[in-house]
DNA sequence: TGCTAGTAGGGTAATTAGGGAT
DNA sequence: CGTGTCCTAATTACCCTACTAG
């Protein structure tokens, strides 16, 4: 058995993050484009996002009402 | 301080490499072949990678910061 | 020695990236 | 201007069986 002492930031896939939000997967990665939504690459080259900083946007939007 | 001799690199198995990518070990199997991450064998034919190798590719135009 | 979880393979379905038109 | 959808190519996920790690 692996070490468990191991720590990482949890990553989520674009799908999971675009049921979050209620938009379509493409709509996260052009907010990725806009670097809108921090991320990680995979080493082929698709996009993965730290559950903590999306979690904080879904957050920060519902506050969003003023500005 | 104690001694720092002996030392080596932290290896990582397989499912902690996909864990930390939130990938599927079989797709960090992958990149393995592919000679995308490097590897050693142990003596029974499985990989095992060393984690500060597998760090650095994970922070490698990483988490960009949002605007 | 036996036992359980993890890994290596190979195959096939499901996601994702990217551009473009709406 | 932002989003959802269509398309193709590439990447990834899940299925299986046999063998290794501890």
């Amino acid at each position: 058995m692996p070490r468990k002492t191991l720590q990482h930031d949890v990553l989520l896939t674009p799908a999971e993050v675009a049921a979050m939000f209620r938009v379509d997967a493409k709509t996260v990665t052009r907010w990725a484009q806009q670097d809108k939504i921090p991320y990680v690459w995979t080493l082929g080259g698709h996009r993965r996002y730290p559950e903590k900083e999306v979690r904080a946007l879904l957050t920060r939007g519902a506050t969003r009402r003023q500005a």
